[in-house]
DNA sequence: GCATGATGC
DNA sequence: AGCATCATGC
């Protein structure tokens, strides 16, 4: 029986106190929606395709020949062997060399066409999937549009959205962020965004125990020049722009399990810098090198990995013969409990909202949520009580041994309010 | 249906 | 480098 085996895995309360009361905030989320400015997109729309037309006419001029750009295959061809680039930097492929993003760039002191190609991606991926997709998900019953949410296809408990994917929408170039300007409030509303600040790193600091660590968090300043400060020696005043970047990647590596190639890889740096940047980051911070070894001999013995409120991840990869499938576990054991844990935290902030709202009969609705941020629409002028009633409710979801801090903001559309 | 490459956290 | 969804080519 199902019940018997839930009871056994000692899964009774993330069942029972947690997922399911949660799908029921979900769907008040889903029906309620999220407006979207349909004629903006539209604007949007015109000035893109056409921008994405120049390109593509510049991209077969640059060529000498007609190809269709969203085929990595014929571009392979015209890079490779049509203009002879060199595929040193490329990295082999099941069918081929890559033309993804970090080879196009690599090629691009090198010919005007590998840059041309990545505007055009970016366009079409910004057209395809949101600017022209987006107006035809609208419910023309409530002009918004409904995603619904996914509590049971990613394996750390994180959420999923789909139809739309509400989780992805851009925010990192200009033209993709333009396109959050497109999700508004009701009239009368304002949208509130509170996202919780570093959660990860926080929650590592808190699994770990490491002193360094939650001393860090505890001295509220930039985590990143703190940690820079504690590897290199130096004063938190003295770490340079470029020890500080490439802190913050070792401070996110750490949480997905990197080994030196990776990260090598990602900081264009030799493989044994790179070593030397791990060595420095475990001697800095011991007491996350021991959680870590501790995890992984306890996911071994156990073949999985369990988050803050028992959740449960199997990972038989762990017990193979194959070093490669035995290294890929051990990084999804560390990403799991670290995104697994702020994925529970998360959670029961979003289920002590949603009762707290009914209970007081506030006039606030939860819409979105994208990992690490929660959506409000709220009354007009009631924006900054909102932020501090909903922050407070979200940095004591759960007590951990570093403070939990949200950030807020407000506005009239969803690129103002974050 | 799989591979590739884009987007987000 | 971890977790996802979506569009496109073939």
């Amino acid at each position: 029986m199902i019940e018997e085996k839930i009871k056994n895995l000692d899964l009774e309360d993330l069942l029972y106190e947690v997922e399911l009361p949660l799908s029921h905030v979900l769907m008040k989320m889903e029906q309620r929606g999220i407006r979207l400015d349909v004629d903006f997109l539209k604007t949007i729309s015109v000035d893109l395709t056409q921008r994405a037309k120049e390109l593509e006419k510049e991209c077969h001029e640059l060529a000498g020949m007609e190809f269709n750009l969203s085929s990595p295959k014929q571009l392979q061809h015209i890079l490779f062997e049509k203009l002879e680039l060199p595929t040193s930097v490329s990295r082999k492929t099941k069918t081929g060399f890559s033309t993804d993003q970090s080879v196009l760039e690599r090629l691009a002191p090198l010919h005007l066409l590998p840059n041309r190609i990545l505007e055009h991606r970016e366009l079409n991926k910004l057209l395809g999937t949101y600017v022209n997709a987006l107006p035809e998900l609208v419910n023309p019953d409530t002009g918004r549009v409904h995603t619904s949410y996914l509590q049971t296809v990613a394996a750390t408990g994180r959420l999923a959205s789909a139809n739309p994917n509400l989780q992805n929408i851009p925010i990192r170039t200009e033209r993709g962020a333009e396109i959050r300007k497109a999700f508004i409030p009701e009239d009368g509303h304002s949208l509130v965004s509170i996202d919780y600040s570093q959660i990860e790193l926080r929650m590592m600091a808190h699994l770990s125990g490491d002193e360094a660590l939650i001393e860090a968090f505890q001295q509220g300043e930039d985590i990143h020049i703190s940690t820079a400060a504690k590897i290199f020696n130096v004063k938190p005043e003295e770490v340079t722009k470029e020890q500080r970047s490439g802190v913050k990647q070792v401070n996110y590596g750490v949480l997905f399990g990197m080994r030196e190639f990776g990260l090598s890889q990602r900081m264009g740096i030799s493989i044994q810098e790179a070593r030397e940047f791990i060595e420095g980051y475990f001697g800095a911070f011991p007491g996350v090198k021991r959680y870590i070894d501790h995890l992984l001999e306890d996911s071994r013995k156990t073949g999985m990995v369990k988050t803050v409120l028992g959740r449960r991840r199997p990972l038989p990869e762990l017990q193979s013969s194959n070093r490669n499938l035995v290294q890929s576990g051990e990084r999804m054991a560390i990403a799991s409990a670290v995104q697994g844990s702020a994925a529970d935290l998360i959670k029961l902030a979003m289920l002590k909202l949603d009762a707290d709202i009914d209970r007081e009969q506030l006039p606030y609705s939860m819409l979105l949520q994208v990992h690490d941020e929660l959506i409000f629409e709220v009354p007009e002028g009631e924006e900054e009580d909102s932020i501090s009633w909903i922050k407070q409710r979200m940095e004591s979801a759960m007590t951990l041994k570093v403070p939990i801090v949200a950030d807020a903001g407000y506005g009239k559309n969803w690129l103002e309010a974050h």
